[in-house]
DNA sequence: CATAATTTTCAGTAATTTCTGAAATTCACG
DNA sequence: CGTGAATTTCAGAAATTACTGAAAATTATG
């Protein structure tokens, strides 16, 4: 491996962490170098770097795009393929959500429904159905969330995380001004979200 | 394996999911049975109705228990221990979560800060440091949102998910009551949290 | 403290996943 | 359309991870 002891550790690292994220070392490591690299990269640069066989780069890459976690792009007068990661951080994190959401989540709750359409044929399984009824709507609650929040664009986004728990005392305040009026009264205060 | 239709397919499905949840097929259907059990479950009955072998089902629940993800209790006039997962979805997500930032962002963190005081050796280490530097912003900002949020009681964090991307609505109200005073005013709105 | 029920450990094996090198394929360009 | 550079495929090897059974350790109870 060809590498400043900098880009050694944290390329290391996400080898490592990649395995937890649903993808192996190899992967986890081609990723950490496109994503610290200050110009695209070859395959075959990449091989160099990180001392893998070329097929096990092309295979890397290729599940990589799977993911749309890089791009490929040509060089003007170079037949080769050069990979990348997007500048902006945001987009990465959006990226991640939203195939994570689609490989765990979406079948997850897709079962969750089917198995909340069956007839149970015990009181066993009619518990278990009650417990498979919960999991489902709180999961429709998170992931109802999540497709609000990443509508908004980067900037509101950054503000509302910002905010945090803070959110919390302007929605008391907001129901104050519900409870003791001064201004225009909601036709049924009891009906919360 | 002996189980319900309805169960089974559960208990499979999260046997497969175990996986890319950082634990292996065993635990995710261990965890999976015990989760729809309406009572506690000793290791023998797990044996039985998942057919594993009773040393792989030890080494699970240890690790369940490892991840607080499963509570052990002893029945009156009984040796045997008895396992169980809470009734509480929420305390369920809360513990995930507490446990999968403690094992993948946690360690994350504390290295891309070590490597923030590296003192960088060339163009392309400066480009990596920045990088790194951004990135490290970007996790604080979401695990300090994170470590906001799971201070909300249960009752007041369903409420601000449900309202999702509304809250926005309100905080652009907010913002406005600021600029367009009418009521009491801070005394320096530019210090923002 | 002896016994028997229960749980845990661990060395070895089975199963799975990852990785490689050789061969096949693709593709731009003359 | 032939050439060669680049990429991909894939069968098998290597490495890793999961699982088992036998033996050891633990623990409640008479």
């Amino acid at each position: 491996m060809d590498l400043a002891p900098l880009q050694q550790r944290f390329v290391m690292h996400f080898g490592e962490m990649g395995a937890r994220w649903g993808v192996n070392r190899t992967i986890g490591q081609i990723y950490a170098l496109l994503f610290l690299s200050d110009r695209p990269l070859c395959a075959d640069e990449i091989v160099e770097k990180l001392g893998f066989s070329r097929s096990n780069v092309s295979m890397g890459l290729k599940e990589l795009q799977a993911w749309r976690l890089v791009t490929l792009q040509h060089l003007p007068d170079d037949r080769r393929e050069f990979f990348s990661t997007p500048e902006d951080l945001w987009e990465i994190v959006r990226t991640l959500a939203e195939q994570r959401k689609a490989r765990e989540i979406d079948p997850t709750l897709s079962l969750l429904r089917e198995l909340a359409m069956e007839t149970p044929t015990s009181d066993e399984d009619r518990h278990a159905q009650a417990r498979i009824g919960e999991t489902t709507q709180l999961i429709e609650l998170l992931t109802g969330w999540y497709d609000d929040v990443r509508k908004l664009d980067t900037d509101r986004l950054e503000k509302l995380l910002a905010l945090g728990a803070a959110v919390q005392r302007i929605l008391e305040v907001k129901d104050r001004l519900k409870l003791f009026p001064g201004g225009r009264q909601r036709a049924n205060p009891d009906k919360e979200v």
